[in-house]
DNA sequence: TCTGGGGTCCTAGGACCC
DNA sequence: TCTGGGGTCCTAGGACCC
């Protein structure tokens, strides 16, 4: 049975929850009406564009690019902070809206979801409910989609992605050649700054170019991702919506100095910092790792990581800390300037799985216990209440979500 | 280059085993 | 020793997404 799938999509998410939040807050101006763009934060060296207004992108400014590079192509930029938990009110919102369509939603991110409606069209057309869900949302929550309307994710996701903003595309098989062939093969979803040069190269300009290829050659050079992407280029995409939320894979928390750190004291100090945070999040998913990396960046941009595995899975600090330290110490020899660290944990577990299977020993248990009263106090009175990097002035600088 | 942070998936090469 | 072949697991790095 064909499959009747929406993706939505926010316009301009961050800058247009932003702009909807002021305006609930008695601004004036609606920030989407002129050149404006959510920034991170220079001074702590994350100064990048996340998100721009209609007029910004006018001035040519990217997603993704610097501050700096945004305030020359277009002087009199306003740069807003991004504020997470707006941004969360949003987005749920939107999704508790999107459930009186279907229950088979896949947050594919903050500000995208796919929606199967397979099963929930007894008269109406699919293009009829993009209609109205389009129009709702402006209406009622203040902010504009565009939603993709097609019979699989990749083609509602492309048509999503058309013309912008608050607009409505469809892309069925037979809208193929004309819709979507023309465009340039840097459109097509999972192809980026390193594939499409690569492609050129054998002169595959156009997504129609794709997809008269030759399958094996595309397969021979770039192996399964070459299959992958013909297959995109002709409309083919037999992936589910993922509609149950699923535990993450792996948890890992990263951050970028404010200035460059040589001291394998200091590093340390974040390290711990950074274990804090995943560990804490860890636990909140009831989840244990054995796989515990740490990523490096220095001060020219070349990262490098050491993984290892614990002898058992586990979510305690120490634990985590005490592999993690060792890791870093095999992979900083020499000191160099350090511009990022992070940590990640993977190969995750459910904590039950763990439980029925052994049974822990005393010291791991009394570390869960002190972990345990931790997180509470972190629940109860924020995060940055305990954080045994708080010490150092270093450790002051970092945020902490 | 004044270049984020959180993810997922894939691959090449080495170790080890039979 | 003119040194197999296949499978699995592990690690480091890379590509991509929002």
């Amino acid at each position: 049975m064909e499959r009747q799938i929406l993706h939505v999509d926010v316009n301009n998410a961050f800058l247009s929850w932003t702009a909807v939040e002021m305006l609930k807050q008695g601004s004036k101006i609606d920030i989407r009406n002129i050149p404006a763009i959510i920034g991170g934060d220079e001074s702590k060296r994350s100064g990048i564009v996340l998100a721009k207004s209609m007029k910004a992108k006018e001035c040519g400014i990217k997603t993704a690019e610097t501050i700096y590079q945004a305030r020359i192509k277009c002087p009199g930029v306003q740069i807003f902070p991004s504020h997470y938990p707006t941004y969360k009110k949003y987005s749920e919102q939107l999704y508790h809206l999107l459930l009186e369509y279907t229950d088979k939603i896949e947050r594919f991110s903050i500000d995208e979801c796919f929606l199967d409606m397979t099963q929930y069209l007894m008269k109406d057309t699919l293009l009829n409910k993009a209609k109205e869900i389009n129009k709702r949302v402006k209406e009622e929550l203040g902010f504009t989609v565009n939603v993709g309307v097609a019979h699989n994710k990749l083609l509602a996701k492309m048509a999503s992605d058309f013309t912008k903003p608050d607009r409505v595309h469809t892309l069925f098989e037979n809208e193929i050649p004309t819709k979507m062939w023309p465009l340039p093969i840097s459109e097509l979803f999972m192809l980026g700054k390193k594939t499409v040069p690569k492609l050129y190269n054998m002169h595959i300009k156009t997504i129609k170019d794709l997809a008269n290829s030759d399958k094996k050659i595309l397969e021979k050079k770039f192996g399964k991702h070459g299959i992958q992407m013909w297959e995109y280029a002709n409309g083919i995409d037999h992936a589910e919506v993922k509609y149950k939320p699923e535990k993450p894979k792996g948890i890992g928390n990263s951050t970028t100095l404010p200035e460059n750190i040589t001291q394998i004291e200091k590093l340390e100090e974040i390290l711990l910092a950074l274990v804090e945070q995943s560990t804490y999040r860890l636990r909140k998913y009831e989840l244990l790792g054995t796989t515990v990396s740490v990523q490096l960046r220095t001060k020219d941009f070349e990262d490098s990581s050491h993984q290892g595995k614990l002898m058992e899975a586990t979510a305690n600090t120490k634990d985590i800390y005490q592999k993690a330290k060792e890791l870093l110490h095999q992979m900083y020899q020499t000191p160099k300037p350090i511009r990022l660290v992070g940590v990640r944990i993977d190969n995750l577990i459910e904590k039950e799985e763990k439980q029925l299977s052994l049974f822990q020993n005393e010291n791991s248990k009394k570390q869960e216990k002190l972990d345990k009263v931790i997180d509470s106090l972190k629940e109860k009175y924020g995060y940055q209440s305990v954080t045994r990097a708080g010490k150092l002035d270093i450790g002051n600088k970092i945020k902490f979500k």
